[in-house]
Parts: structure tokens; C-alpha cells; sequence
DNA sequence: TGTGTGGTAGATAACGTTGTCACGTCGCGT
DNA sequence: ACGCGACGTGACAACGTTATCTACCACACA
């Protein structure tokens, strides 16, 4: 008891193995093989370090098995921003997966900063994860990870892909997509369509635009710049973007939102005003079927898309060495009305 | 050069401290003194030291430094579901906190299920995270982390209170904000008031099903338990509950939801009904203002509850002794027409 | 010329694990 | 009786850092 007592004390905070060693009477190694499960150890020498673990509460230091075993069954999630419904989404099907898989997962924001993104990414290296899964922000260069990479870092990019290196990617079908839209709109006798989107260089938001244009373009429509609109969609920008589309001799009857914050922003702007104006939104969210209309969106998975890099991730990190690969995820046109409004 | 190679094959994977001190010619005690910028190193050394660095791509393992260190500069995130945008934004204020102290942040959902609340929480321990910041699952007992309370780690939790052991908490004004719920919809001529909330077990459940009955009672109202019901809010539940409610002679008028995921369900339920339903919500969600009517709700503040939360765990981090301590968040309730109706 | 003194540098021992190896003790076949 | 696997056990080194302590040098001072 004192002898318990005063060993416990020794380490200042938590017993260790040495501890569990020095009560049970036994060698060092013994412990370790009880607290592994590995055979070899007679029953008896096991019931006694059972219960030295036992009475001391020891529970063996992961950071140190994994320092000695050079690795550390962590991998690092890095996304935009966590509160974004649709990266959390995303999240929460890569923590299953690494869950599943018995790994530990440490999530950041890069908060679309490509310093940020590259700050974290190398903190996660330093902590020596084993692998990355990294929604990339708008501008950022990968090479930075490359040296990661070498030394055995397996990354996984999605949403977007690397830049400045071949890795892995999963991606929604982004063209695919906006010429849904547009296909669909098409067909309920609009002509004339705008599209509001993000930033242009986010590579969503570039990739989408393109799709919008090459379906118009190959429906013999003309392309015209005036009724595109990029950048953050903050409610003012949306605004400004809306005036300008529904003034003129020839305005807009049909509205293409490039994501989700967008949508919203659209819809919000919208109900102020008196036009009726279709509207096809990219992504999919929650009470789109609520609203009156409901709002036709080009809905994509954040969750298959999660859950897909993360499976790659773990294939790789089980010794998959296949060459890199994109893979697409497709999307899909959810009719609900307000892409429905004929003009 | 071949020094070198042969230098940073050794090792596998990546170089140490130790290839960075033999590439240098100098003592692995004066790499240290470089890369942690400590004083007492003349020019030309720290000079060939960085040389060396750059050479190899050295990169100092975070893991070996805190193993010797005695901390991990690391805080394990426990909440029920991350996809849940309610904890999502919870989440993103905890990471930010986090990232503003320098530290890394694990996050893990424990599906309201209270063993594998404990199994991760226990993991993350094992990972000798310094902190820990909790969103208990229904019915956890926490006592299984007393051990490592005593250990050092701290734990804070957040929405939910610790059972079976005191902690610092972080909660929500639930019960006002029923209270609050209930005063609007009376003083819109309501008298059938009804309830719809998560499964009872749920504190938070319960503390809002407390308000909305006290509120009654201290109006002088009687408590209905026909009014009542408790459970997990899915689109069944809710429809049959509602069936129920709005059945025989003294339909209820209105009806308070518990929580975001029954606001939703029962908006989608009563969508297809004929009855006129005065709603007041807990938890408020985007969009709610863009319903037709916009939703009532009481507010409460997931980033301010992260944030806390977050901003308390820190303070204990960094010494701070005080006598444990509940903090709450108060709530809010913002009117925008559906628990305007009037009978 | 001996002696402090202050500033550098490196050897060595930790941190808490696991892998390698060598040791002793059986039981068994020859 | 002897060798020989098979088994059980523990000493020891290693993983990649940091802390402690000692050694060295140069210089100023008595």
C-alpha cells in the first residue's frame, strides 16, 4: 500500500508500465505482453499484472507505443470551415470511416486561407498523422506538401484537387451539374438565365460556371458575361448582381445559384422583390422542400464524397499502390418547383 | 552527398535531429538549441545547423518533443453528431479557440450512445490529450472519468452537465427558454398548448419540458401529460403525436418543438394538414425566416456555448484553480410570425 | 602564472513504450 | 545422460525528442 502509494507518486501524474512492473514483481517486457494480448505469458505471471493495471488505474500511453511503432493511427481533416453544413456533413462521414478503422481524427478550418491551410496541414505532419484528407482553400498550392508526401504522408484531396502535384482527389461532378440546370431550365422555355457564383478561383465555382456555359454554348444559346456574376455571395454582392440581371429590356427568368451559401442569398434577395424568377440551386439543403416554392437543386453528396476519400485514404494506408486517381462523384437534379416556373 | 543519402535512407522514412546533427558536424543537444531558438549558440553553428535543416528537410517530430514533455498541446472534442449543424457550429468555435492556443483539436461523434461516448473519450485520454470538451450523450455516467480527471486531464462539458461527478459545465438557458416560448404563444390568446421534445433522458429534453410546464403551472394553467410527448423526432413519432394532439374536442393551437430536428419534422408533418398551428421552435436554423410563415424560435447560441466552453478549458489549462463552476448561455426568443397566430 | 568566469558545445539520461535477444527450465527423444 | 526444441521471462536498446550536467575555451583578473 505505501509502496503503491509512493510509486504512484514517483511519475507525478500517471502510473506507467515501469510502475505496473515494479508492484506485479515482473519484468518490463512482461507488462507489455499482458497489456497486448500477446501469448507466452503464463497465467498466473498474467493474473498478477492484471491486477497491479488494476490497482493503480494504469492505461498504457498511446503516444509512446506509437512513437516506438512510427506511427500514430491519426489522420488530419482539413476543410473550409466545420460549420458549414455541408463540410460538416462531409466530416462526419470521414471520422465514420476512420472510426471504423480504429483511427483517432483531428479536423481544422482553413477558413478558404491558403497560409492557414498550409500552417495546419504541416502541424498535422509534425504531429506525424498518417495520412490528410484536405478540402484544399481557393489558391493554394500543394507543393508545399510534397516533402509530406515523400516521407510517407498518404493526402486525399476533395471537393477540389491538389494544385501543383498529382495526388488523389474526389470530386462532384461539377459540369455535370450546372448543365442540369441549365438542361433543365432549358426546357421549361427560359432563354435567358444568369448565374451567381463563388470566387472564381475556387475551383468549384470555375468548374460550375463552365458547365453553365458549355451547356448554353451547345444549346446554341449565346454566352453572355453580363448575366454571370462571381464572388463571395454575401447578401449585398448577391443584391447588386440581382439588380443588374433583372434591369434592361431583357431580363433574367431564371436564376442558377452556385452553392449553397448562394442559394440562400438568392432566395433571401428574391422574396424582397416582386419578379418571379426560376431558380435551380447547386447543393442540396436542408427545408429546400419546405420553402413555397420548393427549390430545384443540382444536389450532390457530401457524404459519399467523404466517405469515398477516406476509403481511399485507408486503402492506400493498408498498402494500396495504385496510381493517383480522381474519382467523380455524381450529382443529381432534385426538381421541387422553383426550377419548374415556366416563363 | 552520399553522406547524406545514406544519412536519410537510415532512418526509412524521415530524418531526425540526429541525421541533422551528423550532416552538421555538430552535437545533437545544439540541433535542439537551434530549432527551439534558445539562446547561447554562436552564428556559425546555428548557421550550419540550418544549412543541415534545410538539406534534409528536416522537420522536428511534435510527437517525441511532447512525449518528452509531458503534454500534448492537443483537446479531444466529444459531441453527439458533427453533422448536426447545431454541434457543427459548437465545433467550429472549440476548434477556433483551439487553434488560437496553439493547440490541435480531435473531434469524434458519440451517436448518443453512451458507451461509445466513453470509448472515445477514453481513447482520446489514452492519446494524452490535456483536455477534453464534452457534449454528453443521453444516459452517459461520467464517473469512468474520474481517473483521468486525476491524472491532469481537464474536462469540460458542454449543453449537458456531467453526471455522477462534479465538472465544469457549460449549459443553455433551457428552461427560460421554454418558459419564454410558452409566455409568447399565451400571450397570443393560446390556451391547448402542446409539446413535442427529444427522448426524455435527454437533459436538455427534460430542462425545456420543465420550463414549458412550470410556465403553465405559474399561469395557472393546468399540465397536460396528453400534450405531451417525448422522443426521438422522427417523421412517425412526430406524425402520430400530432395526430394525437390535434384529435378530439380541445385540439392544441399551438406547439412548441424541442429541439431543431423536431421544429423540422413537425414543420414537414403539419405541411400536409389542413389545421392552422401557432409554432414556436428551439433552436434556430437558417432559413427559419424564410418559411411562410418564418419561424419562431428561441435562440440559443451553439458558438457562444463552444466558445466557453473552450475559453474556460484554457484557463484551467493555464493554472487556473477555481471551485467548479455551471455557466449558462441565455436564450432568446425571436418572433417571426408562426408563433404569432393567433387562436 | 594560476584562477575564476562566462559563454559554447556535447555526452548522457530521461520520457513510456515495443522489438530483439539471450537466458533458464522444462519435457522429450536418443 | 545428453542434446534439443519449446516455452516463459526479463535485460537492454531503440523510437526522436529535451534537460541536466560536465567539459572546454578564452579572457580578465589577481
Amino acid at each position: 500500500m505505501s509502496e503503491n502509494s509512493r510509486t504512484r507518486q514517483r511519475a507525478g501524474g500517471r502510473p506507467t508500465m515501469n510502475d505496473v512492473a515494479r508492484l506485479a514483481g515482473v519484468g518490463l517486457k512482461t507488462v507489455s505482453r499482458v497489456v497486448n494480448g500477446e501469448p507466452r505469458v503464463s497465467e498466473a505471471m498474467a493474473e498478477r499484472v492484471r491486477a497491479a493495471i488494476e490497482e493503480l488505474g494504469y492505461s498504457p500511453h498511446e503516444g509512446a507505443r506509437l512513437l516506438r511503432r512510427g506511427q500514430t493511427a491519426c489522420i488530419g481533416l482539413l476543410l473550409e470551415d466545420v460549420a458549414n453544413p455541408f463540410y460538416s456533413a462531409l466530416a462526419g462521414a470521414v471520422e465514420q470511416v476512420a472510426r471504423a478503422n480504429g483511427f483517432l481524427l483531428f479536423t481544422a478550418s482553413s477558413e478558404e486561407d491558403a497560409a492557414q491551410e498550409r500552417e495546419l496541414a504541416l502541424a498535422f505532419c509534425a504531429r506525424r498523422v498518417d495520412g490528410l484528407v484536405i478540402v484544399p482553400a481557393a489558391s493554394a498550392d500543394h507543393r508545399y506538401l510534397k516533402p509530406e508526401i515523400e516521407a510517407g504522408v498518404i493526402a486525399v484531396f476533395v471537393d477540389r484537387p491538389a494544385v501543383g502535384m498529382a495526388a488523389d482527389a474526389v470530386l462532384a461532378d461539377n459540369v455535370g451539374g450546372t448543365r442540369a440546370a441549365v438542361v433543365h431550365l432549358l426546357r421549361h422555355g427560359h432563354r435567358r438565365i444568369g448565374y451567381i457564383g463563388d470566387a472564381a478561383e475556387i475551383f468549384t465555382a470555375a468548374q460550375r460556371l463552365r458547365g453553365y456555359r458549355d451547356e448554353l454554348v451547345d444549346s446554341g444559346l449565346p454566352f453572355d458575361e453580363s448575366l454571370v456574376a462571381m464572388g463571395h455571395p454575401e447578401p449585398q454582392f448577391v443584391h447588386a448582381a440581382l439588380d443588374r440581371m433583372l434591369a434592361g429590356p431583357e431580363p433574367v427568368t431564371a436564376l442558377i445559384a452556385g452553392n449553397n451559401r448562394a442559394t440562400v442569398a438568392v432566395l433571401r434577395d428574391v422574396s424582397t422583390r416582386h419578379q418571379q424568377l426560376a431558380l435551380v440551386g447547386f447543393d442540396d439543403f436542408e427545408l429546400a422542400d419546405l420553402l413555397k416554392p420548393g427549390v430545384t437543386v443540382v444536389a450532390h453528396d457530401p457524404v459519399a464524397l467523404g466517405r469515398t476519400a477516406a476509403d481511399l485514404l485507408f486503402r492506400r494506408l493498408q498498402g494500396y499502390r495504385g496510381p493517383v486517381q480522381t474519382i467523380e462523384i455524381p450529382t443529381r437534379l432534385v426538381p421541387r418547383g422553383s426550377g419548374e416556373i415556366s416563363r
